[in-house]
DNA sequence: CGATTCACG
DNA sequence: ACGTACGTGAATCGG
């Protein structure tokens, strides 16, 4: 196997993200590509050895190929070329020959050893990302492994397979590709002659000769185009043509793979910090791992495992006294594998405390925790607070005066990456490190109880030593009162929603899963009999085939694997074939069967109530998320979906009470646009759709029709997302450029909002990220990017963060408020359910007018904005009734 | 475990 | 020629 050295790291360097670098500094991602990629091939092509061929230019270049490659690469400068000497060492560590010939190209040497493997009569794989090796394939010895993208497609030729893909024959490839040009070596060709000019003329007239002393035979553009460039074809061709007799020093049978040098190569990998690497690699060309010899890190940067354990009741009310006198108290919970509570580590910045399940379970003690977490106690840091929050409410102790989460406060300082490791987060803000028999989780003993221990013991430590660095961080960046006012309060709020879970009809879930079931099973059937086979729908390969091979559908747009079968394209194809129908009933109701009916079931708990977890640190934009089950997605669209709202039901004696924000983005975007014109429509409680269609076209509102405000109504969702004229044509189904004229007289009726979205793009550009009104940040490093689409998703991101943000953040506002009016008026109903702009209340028989209007109070003043906040309400007995 | 599809706001 | 509206999570297939 001959590697082509230079194109594979050049291919390595842009499969992989340039933010892959060590701790010193060094960027690492083409040798961590250069090496996945070995990886790949030793696996797939098992090869008996292997040899790297490098460029190494002289100082002037022999070509002009070199200046113009040296050109095209000098925007993407030293982080490539200087990983090129570590891919190189890498190599030769691993026990690989490393080949470079001074004043050639790896191309060449390339060209000089495959010609003597040949004639050695040995199999050759050469592996490159470079075509112009396509000239050297000859069956049955030459091959190319020619490297399409990334670090793992690959498609393997030989002369046949040249053919296939060029139309030529390997040894015509030099006088096509002449022809053709190569714009990668910035080599240009003969205007006007492509892929399919190039293969025809050299097919029929065999040479470049034959080609230009037959001009005359072709079509007179083609003709003046090739009488034109005669000469530049000639010199393409020429520098195309592979050098075959480079002065290797080494002769090919010397080239046998050397020693491996293991300690090195495992020095090598544990200095660039490549960890995962290693396992890979030392598998794949056999070496042994030395275990890393971790430096050990200085024994008093590392924190210590010391404790006093509370054994009784009197010790533990003892120390609990002493705590309520001091400092902030760092609380680290502890649970078995099933989820018991063991125990509690509580910490202040001089001890630690451990107080075991059965002290935690006198009463006495319970109290004491009580009053230490109340308004009047010294106040709690922790990490993961709703859990902790879960776990010990269980037990009757409630944490009500948390002044520091670690998880919310690292989500707060960067959105960009949430739920870390807590040791990693004290990494960052301090100079300490988890002992080192703790951090290696993998090497604790999950059923050791003591294990648990010292890991709480650690954590409660650990958020001791953090408490400072993180309250000042977040004050320095301006998020403290969002910590304080909205994220830490909303702890508690989601912490007993999860925990009380939403009550379920089981009965009427089981008969819509049966309904979906054999509605399933009639589509199924149906589809197979218009196949004329049977196939698994589920399987858009499967079903590709069908569709655009047996029924040779017309295919529309592409995806990575193939065409696409989402239902925007059948939508399309729904005239051409009566499958196609079916399958998108088929899909719809399959949904709703294995998602809704299926998958709502396997949640429910014993009591008939279904837990969900929300997520308070997972979004980028400030909103919440839900998972097992995901309760935000929950089907209205369509009828057939909307049926499972029936199956979510209050407790008894209870009512449900869904109030959601009227168009909270919209109402967003007036205010931070500072839109007159859009605030004016919705104080004046006009349809907003209306509204804003009548202004957009200059007419009066009774003249709008129901198009008319269904497109002002995609304008204005499409809006907060930075939608273009493409977009909003896709999803009205018009032209493209009809579009363009909505958009365009949307703008010019609201001004402000142009405005504003350039702004946002422009602040996010300066900064670095985007903020809400609140301070809430998000980073946005897309604005950066080389790539135009990345860079342009990052400015509909810039554009949208601090829209959704302000909603979600006006939301959590409101959800707190409404959680701390329900503790202090005593009231029996409570939260159960919020969708990102709706919350689902429980309220108790009685309750209900008190409760109604405390909540659209609430939600209505949540935060004051230049435009009223409006608050729909309904009841009923189900989700589903109390909706419009 | 990535890709595809589709449910919601 | 490409891709084209933001943000999520779950089911399923297939490598």
């Amino acid at each position: 196997m001959i590697i082509d050295g230079n194109s594979l790291t050049y291919r390595a360097f842009f499969a992989l993200p340039p933010e892959m670098v060590n701790s010193k500094g060094q960027t690492t991602n083409a040798v961590y590509g250069f090496a996945s990629m070995l990886v790949n091939l030793i696996k797939d092509q098992q090869p008996r050895k292997i040899v790297v061929a490098f460029d190494r230019p002289e100082k002037t270049f022999r070509h002009i190929k070199h200046v113009s490659y040296k050109a095209n690469r000098e925007k993407q400068p030293d982080i490539l070329y200087e990983q090129i000497p570590l891919v190189k060492e890498m190599v030769s560590l691993l026990g690989y020959r490393v080949i470079d010939v001074k004043g050639f190209e790896a191309d060449d040497i390339i060209a000089t050893l495959a010609t003597m493997g040949r004639d050695a009569g040995e199999d050759v794989i050469v592996v490159t990302g470079d075509r112009d090796v396509f000239q050297l394939v000859e069956d049955p010895h030459v091959k190319v492994l020619y490297n399409k993208k990334g670090v793992s497609d690959y498609a393997l030729y030989d002369e046949e397979g040249i053919f296939e893909r060029t139309g030529v024959t390997p040894e015509n490839y030099v006088n096509y590709a002449a022809l053709r040009g190569d714009t990668s070596d910035n080599l240009p060709g003969v205007p006007g002659v492509g892929e399919k000019t190039a293969a025809k003329l050299i097919n029929a007239y065999e040479n470049l000769e034959g080609i230009f002393s037959a001009t005359s035979e072709q079509t007179p553009k083609l003709r003046e185009n090739l009488e034109e460039n005669e000469d530049l074809a000639h010199l393409n061709a020429e520098l195309m043509t592979l050098i075959r007799d480079v002065p290797l020093e080494v002769d090919f049978n010397e080239l046998e793979n050397t020693e491996i040098n293991e300690s090195e190569i495992n020095n090598f990998l544990d200095e660039l910090e490549l960890n995962t690497l290693k396992k890979r690699l030392s598998e794949a060309v056999g070496f042994e791992v030395n275990e890393k010899e971790t430096k050990k890190p200085l024994k008093d940067s590392m924190l210590d495992l010391e404790y006093q354990t509370c054994a009784d009741v009197a010790a533990a009310l003892k120390e609990i006294e002493k705590l309520a006198k001091g400092e902030t108290i760092s609380v680290a919970e502890s649970s078995s594998h099933e989820g018991d509570l063991t125990g509690l580590a509580l910490a202040d910045s001089e001890k630690c405390y451990w107080l075991n399940a059965d002290v935690i379970q006198a009463p006495k003690v319970v109290a004491g925790l009580n009053k230490l977490f109340s308004s009047k106690g010294p106040g709690i840091a922790l990490h993961d607070g709703k859990k902790s929050y879960r776990q010990l409410s269980l037990r009757g102790i409630f944490l009500q005066n948390i002044n520091l989460d670690v998880t919310l406060a690292q989500y707060l300082l960067e959105t960009s990456d949430s739920s870390e490791p807590l040791s990693e987060i004290l990494a960052k803000h301090t100079d300490l490190c988890f002992p080192s028999e703790i951090e290696k989780e993998g090497q604790l003993n999950f059923d050791s109880e003591n294990d648990q221990l010292h890991e709480s013991i650690v954590n409660a430590k650990a958020i001791a030593k953090l408490h400072k660095p993180l309250n000042e961080a977040l004050k320095a960046n301006g998020l403290d009162q969002l910590n304080r006012d909205v994220e830490i309060p909303l702890v508690r709020v989601l912490a007993e929603m999860e925990t009380r879970g939403i009550g379920v009809d089981v009965d009427e879930l089981k008969r819509l899963r049966d309904e979906f079931t054999t509605q399933c099973d009639g589509f199924r059937t149906e589809i197979h009999d218009l196949a004329g086979e049977e196939f698994n729908v589920n399987s858009t390969k499967q079903l590709r085939e069908i569709l655009f091979e047996k029924l040779s559908l017309t295919p529309g747009k592409k995806t990575k694997t193939g065409y696409s079968t989402d239902a925007a394209t059948l939508e399309k194809l729904k005239d051409s074939h009566p499958i196609v129908e079916k399958l998108l009933s088929y899909r719809e109701v399959e949904k709703l069967r294995s998602t809704y009916g299926e998958g709502l079931l396997s949640s429910v708990d014993e009591d008939n109530r279904i837990r969900a977890t929300f997520h308070q640190t997972v979004t980028r934009t400030g909103r919440l998320s839900s998972d097992a089950p995901n309760l935000h997605n929950i089907p209205i669209r369509t009828e057939a979906g909307k049926a499972f709202r029936k199956a979510f039901i209050p407790a008894d004696k209870h009512l449900l009470l869904v109030a959601d924000y009227n168009q909270i983005e919209l109402r967003c975007i007036a205010h931070l646009a500072d839109e007159k014109e859009l605030k004016a429509a919705f104080n004046d409680g006009q349809d907003i759709h209306t509204a804003v269609a009548a202004r957009t076209w200059g007419i009066k509102p009774e003249e709008i029709d129901s198009t008319l405000r269904n497109r002002a109504k995609m304008v204005s969702y499409g809006l907060a997302y930075g939608m273009e004229a493409y977009g909003l044509a896709q999803r009205l189904d018009i032209p493209v450029d009809e579009a363009s004229e909505i958009l365009k007289a949307f703008f010019d009726a609201f001004p402000g909002v142009k405005d504003y979205m350039n702004e946002s793009i422009e602040i996010a550009r300066k900064k670095g990220y985007t903020e809400t009104l609140l301070g809430r940040r998000r980073k946005i490093p897309e604005l950066l990017s080389s790539n135009f689409n990345i860079r342009q998703a990052g400015e509909r991101q810039a554009m949208n963060a601090p829209i959704q943000g302000l909603a979600a953040d006006v939301f959590k506002m409101a959800l707190v408020s409404i959680d701390q009016e329900l503790q202090k008026e005593l009231y029996r109903s409570a939260l159960v359910l919020q969708v990102h702009d709706e919350v689902i209340l429980e309220v108790a028989n009685g309750e209900m007018e008190d409760v109604k209007s405390m909540v659209q109070k609430k939600m209505e003043n949540a935060y004051e904005l230049s435009v009223e906040l409006k608050v729909d309400i309904a009841t009923g007995k189900s989700w589903a009734d109390a909706k419009g």
